[in-house]
DNA sequence: TTAATTATGGACAATTATATCCACAATACA
DNA sequence: TGTATTGTGGATATAATTGTCCATAATTAA
């Protein structure tokens, strides 16, 4: 079945986006979140540490911690979250699950994924998490 | 993880690739191809029965039976194939799972997705499973 | 009419993806 | 120092997807 990101990914986005955008710089905590998106919390919290892995979130542990973003979220693209949860390479790899497919040998849908997924992907480079926060919230009123 | 179709209807195309254009006219045997794809026959023989259903392929039982085309694989899209495997409504489902997300509420990343969507959707749509199967047949040499 | 061939589709099994649990590490504060 | 708080990450459990099996129906030919 069609999907862009998985649930993990899909979970730390519902939950992110229940941060005010005016609050960026504010520690948040994974169960406030998380009960407030109404998202797992020990699934969720999967993604953040992959997130704290690839440098977007800092983890503060103890009392007062929780996360932090490293970063404006206006300049965190969901193409990084996505790859941060999903991994690196997840639109590298060949669409019919051809281990050797490339522009020399292309599978049969080569050529049509290559032109969507160009588009595809700087659409995710240019849609930031500032602006998915934004939507959610206006979203919420 | 991202996908654009199930592991069915990519088994249901790897399988079809291996009829030489040519001879789209003929009967062909779901054991055969499989065989000839390397895919699992049973589980192949789920997606060829979605297309029977769907009226792209009729099935002759009996000896001498198998299936056969309705019409030249040059009129049948790709997203003919992926609708009638994987459901009609595979690209019309919020990806970000919200129930009641459209133009009026859409999810923080509606509007992303829309433009890929339809980009996506005009490609499926103009690429034929003849051009797939001649592009199986050109990888094969 | 019987036997052989081929597709069907429901039931079950295996695999993969998601979700949960739990012992532990780090930090803050008393 | 000790206790409460918060994140970590490995182990396990559950759910969804994918794959297999098997009894059956339809057709052909002998």
């Amino acid at each position: 079945m069609f999907k862009i990101y998985s649930k993990g990914c899909e979970h730390v986005l519902s939950a992110l986006s229940t941060i005010p955008i005016k609050e960026y710089e504010n520690n948040f905590l994974a169960q406030e979140l998380c009960k407030k998106a109404g998202v797992s919390e020990t699934s969720t919290r999967k993604g953040l540490q992959l997130l704290v892995h690839a440098g977007i979130l800092d983890a503060v542990p103890g009392p007062g911690g929780g996360y932090k973003f490293t970063s404006h979220p206006d300049n965190i693209s969901l193409l990084e979250i996505i790859q941060s949860v999903d991994g690196q390479d997840v639109f590298e790899r060949c669409i019919m699950g051809l281990p050797n497919c490339n522009h020399h040998a292309p599978c049969p849908v080569h050529d049509t994924w290559k032109k969507v997924k160009s588009e595809l992907i700087r659409e995710l480079q240019q849609k930031s998490l500032g602006k998915i926060m934004q939507t959610a919230q206006r979203r919420k009123k």
